[in-house]
DNA sequence: CTCATGGCGATACACTGTATTTAATCATTA
DNA sequence: TAATGATTAAATACAGTGTATCGCCATGAG
């Protein structure tokens, strides 16, 4: 028996903390989608068995709240921002960009509610930027109609660009209906509009497209800003 | 061997389609949530085995694809409707109702595109109402923007719901924070706008506040089909 | 050195989506 | 009518999942 046939000694079990679990799950995540995390996996990553994992979070919904609230670390913004206006609009846009960095985040985006530190320091920057301007009644009507349009923009965003990815598509031609099923749809002249506009649709950039109804939503917002309800 | 040790003659098997299908799956998950959902509780609803499901669709995600186009058949409604404006409010708010009654909507809503036949008739009924308002483009974008809205409004109305549900605590106290998580997070007094906003807030009725942002958000929209982009 | 304790890995269970293989039934032809 | 071929359902199988439980082993205290 010389030294290398030696067995290794045992190797000590590398100390686990939330962080490094979230790290691993993230890496996942962003490689493979959310279905590309499991326990075994997120643990195997980590040089650990699976039930490991159970002295630091105690479920796998639990797992996913965490990774959200991750995220939102990346979201809030370092250095401080102007009016309401561009923290809003700052705010959305370094969401949608987090979801194109971490396409997973739109499945979860909006699932839950997010509570977690990261996220309530988020709610708390949109809070903070319309303190004061108006009742609170249009203050939490204004921060949750802004975040109810950009969840739903950039789960549709997210979801077209996957359709595209799936079926090979280009954006013109999904948008040209080549899908032969939709084709056929639009063939049976049951939707005369729809058929209109994907004929004359010209191509559409998703960021400015997100910019722009984004803007809308916030021109919405200041007009009743400047006029709080009676 | 009498009449009653006979076995019973082999029972056909009943014939089955998409549309048993889907409603048995649709059966499942308001009773249980999209979890609850497995080809083998589908298929044992119809007295089937799993694999004969493969004949009709081809994977699971189809099946959820199914289950969300059968969804859109109630949205869409019977009778004509009015200008632009109350297509586009009545579709939004049958969609908010479609999803209390079928909560695991929001789970799939703006998680891909509704290419179903209903779907593209609820797209239609979009489109042609605001067709010759204004150049495509902004037709697009407005329809995409109220999408975009009550899909995220949807989902965090029924994110919120599950919380309070699960918690077990009444809205009220839910918005009160009575969360001991949440309450330790404020106390850190890290968070002074939200903590503000917890202690001052009045109960708001979900409905109402639904309303309200969507008739913000098509006040925008209004705005931009009188004055189309340059 | 001995013993207790607590964390960790291994094992186990019920279940999942789906591929494949086998059995049964039906239609068709001789 | 008998036999054969084609279609369809069922059974089995597989790799993987989240999580509960159990038993071991290393470390600390006495």
């Amino acid at each position: 028996m010389t030294v290398w046939d030696r067995p290794e000694p045992p190797t000590r079990p590398v100390p686990l903390d939330r962080e490094r679990i979230v790290a691993a799950a993230i890496a996942l995540a962003d490689e493979g989608g959310l279905e590309a995390v499991s326990l075994r996996k997120v643990a195997a990553r980590l040089d650990a068995g699976p039930m490991r994992l159970y002295g630091y979070i105690s479920t796998k919904e639990e797992l996913f709240d965490l990774m959200v609230d991750e995220v939102h670390a990346e979201i809030l913004p370092e250095e401080q921002l102007g009016d309401w206006r561009e923290v809003l609009r700052i705010l959305a846009q370094r969401t949608r960009q987090a979801a194109l960095r971490h396409e997973w985040l739109a499945d979860l985006l909006g699932g839950r509610p997010t509570l977690g530190p990261n996220g309530l320091a988020v709610t708390e920057a949109k809070l903070a930027a319309l303190d004061g301007l108006a009742d609170l009644d249009t203050v939490m009507r204004a921060v949750e109609t802004v975040s109810a349009y950009f969840t739903g923009a950039i789960r549709r965003e997210i979801a077209n660009l996957r359709a595209e990815r799936a079926t090979g598509l280009s954006k013109r031609d999904w948008q040209r209906a080549s899908g032969p099923h939709v084709r056929r749809m639009l063939a049976t002249g049951r939707f005369p509009a729809l058929a209109k506009a994907v004929h004359d649709g010209t191509e559409v950039d998703a960021e400015a497209s997100f910019a722009t109804g984004l803007d809308w939503v916030l021109d919405a917002v200041a007009a009743k800003l400047a006029r709080p309800p009676a």
